[in-house]
DNA sequence: CAAGTGCCTTTATC
DNA sequence: AGATAAAGGCACT
């Protein structure tokens, strides 16, 4: 058991962390937190200023949670306005994690068209199917596939983990990752831009799911994923923003094209600026928590 | 309860 | 070029 104490103004929820939807394999019971980050299962709980944990070390939990980000910082840095100022009171503490790249890629490949609990068996079937079983308090969990276990994959096998169309995309990736052909350190060094570029390149990564990608483990915190809960807030709230002309059209609908998705995501860069990926975390939260 | 709609969209095809 | 259809399957109403 490791405890590590967060500082008088080191600002940190994990509930809201965990809960928030940017990561899909975390499950509490009781009172603690139960993940497995690459092949090893640990948990975590908080308890007012103190994190207690069994099975990691300090430094990767500070690094997994970002905890050496001053939040008050990017808090103040995308406090425009009423609306995400209000997001913000209601779920203080929300941090974004660092996620494994390989698995939030495939995890959101995984999320095309598909709601968070889908997401979330999605991965649990891949993980039981293709990972690895660890016994942790006498519970079996499963270690996220490696890219050479998806990649020798059949089709048939990872879809009867019901990835329906995703699954060629997600056996391609697969490959590519084996064969060296992805590589998340150089992504993470990389311009938001150049990445961004370089991730549109893998079929099944759109705009979208590459700004996921982006946020969710490589650090661009400037990144804005825009899907249906952040364009109703957008339009709701900032409509005034956009012509008439395109809030009707986009309104109207729940699928956004190429450019309708560049407008709303680039409109959220620049008006909350280097951490929007922050707003649109605490935007998205609020709309499909307290707000539907 | 059944049936319809929607889901942290992308690709292929008009 | 720009719109539209098609692509699992589950959750929610």
């Amino acid at each position: 058991m490791e405890r590590l104490r967060l500082g008088v103004s080191a600002i940190f929820n994990l509930d809201y962390t965990l809960g928030c939807g940017q990561v899909f394999r975390w499950e509490k019971a009781g009172e603690w937190w139960y993940g497995i980050i690459k092949d090893r299962v640990f948990k975590i709980r908080q308890n007012g200023r103190d994190l207690i944990f069994e099975n990691a070390d300090k430094a990767f939990v500070k690094r997994y949670f970002s905890l050496d980000v001053n939040l008050r910082e990017v808090l103040l840095s995308i406090s425009k306005d009423y609306h995400i100022k209000r997001a913000i009171q209601h779920f203080k503490g929300l941090r974004i994690v660092r996620q494994d790249p390989w698995e939030c890629l495939i995890s959101y490949i995984c999320a095309t068209n598909k709601n968070i609990p889908g997401i979330k068996r999605n991965i649990e079937a891949l993980s039981q199917k293709f990972g690895e079983s660890k016994i942790f308090e006498r519970k079996v969990f499963y270690s996220f596939p490696t890219p050479a276990k998806l990649a020798k994959a059949s089709l048939t096998e990872l879809r009867s983990c019901g990835l329906g169309f995703r699954a060629k995309y997600i056996r391609e990736a697969a490959r590519k990752a084996m064969q060296g052909n992805i590589s998340f350190e150089d992504l993470r060094k990389t311009s938001y831009e150049e990445a961004r570029k370089k991730l549109l390149h893998l079929r099944g990564v759109g705009y979208k799911v590459a700004d996921c990608v982006l946020l969710f483990s490589l650090e661009k915190l400037e990144a804005f994923p825009v899907d249906i809960w952040v364009k109703r807030t957008i339009l709701k709230h900032y409509g005034i923003h956009f012509d008439k002309g395109f809030s009707e059209k986009v309104s109207g609908k729940n699928s956004l094209l190429p450019n309708e998705y560049k407008a709303l995501s680039e409109f959220g860069r620049r008006y909350f600026g280097k951490n929007a990926g922050y707003a649109q975390e605490y935007l998205f939260h609020y709309e499909r928590l307290v707000r539907h």
